[in-house]
DNA sequence: TTGATAGGCAAGTGAATGCTTGCCTATGCT
DNA sequence: AGCATAGGCAAGCATTCACTTGCCTATCAA
């Protein structure tokens, strides 16, 4: 049941709590490794989003905490990149419950 | 896409991103049809969460509005069941974009 | 009818959260 | 070197959120 990496299911489920890094997600699923400056032009342009470089650097700040996103710097760009792993875990986890009978979980 | 009768998804992963929450609907996987009652005196046996009913009745709430909770009254009773329809679209968003494309989304 | 049980409504409080603004560092171009 | 670009850090503010307390309604049993 690895959570992934020190991660817990909390961090995800907050993460996604949120709409804007919702939209945020579904722009990296979109196109794959993109800059800062590239999500936050295209949350203004496509999703008429009002929101400053910094907001958005904070929100990226928390789906990477989630395992929900991961980084590569490269010289002075650092590309995010999605990572849908730790949604597999919370998607199971109420749908059909298993023969095993309810086992310890992470609130 | 039809959300689920006038729930967004929104509400859905809002209602996911309490752990009291989740951990009812743990409950509720575990045991269906609780009245309000059982699950406090559940979450305080099981899980140590000290929560007034008032909390728990708001929490359902909650659940009730994201879909995730149905709940049908028999004199003084009102069971609540699970519903994990609600859950299969939010898993099903961002695991393999489709070759169809990103259609629109609620955020 | 009286009392106990199951639940609901509403206001109040403290903590968490989303967002902004201002300033600072690092890399690359000319 | 000098300047622009990409990003980071930190304090401040306003809203949302979880939770409590107090009181009220409805159903059932004696």
């Amino acid at each position: 049941m690895l959570a992934y990496a020190g991660v817990v299911a909390d961090d995800v489920f907050k993460a996604l709590a949120d709409p804007t890094r919702r939209t945020i997600l579904d722009e990296l699923t979109e196109k794959s490794g993109q800059t800062l400056f590239e999500i936050c032009s295209r949350l203004s342009m496509k999703h008429q989003l009002g929101i400053s470089r910094q907001g958005v650097s904070q929100h990226l700040a928390v789906l990477e905490a989630a395992g929900l996103v991961e980084t590569r710097r490269e010289g002075r760009y650092k590309f995010h990149d999605l990572n849908t792993a730790p949604l597999r875990q919370i998607a199971e986890r109420w749908v059909v419950p298993h023969a095993s009978g309810p086992q310890e979980r992470t609130p």
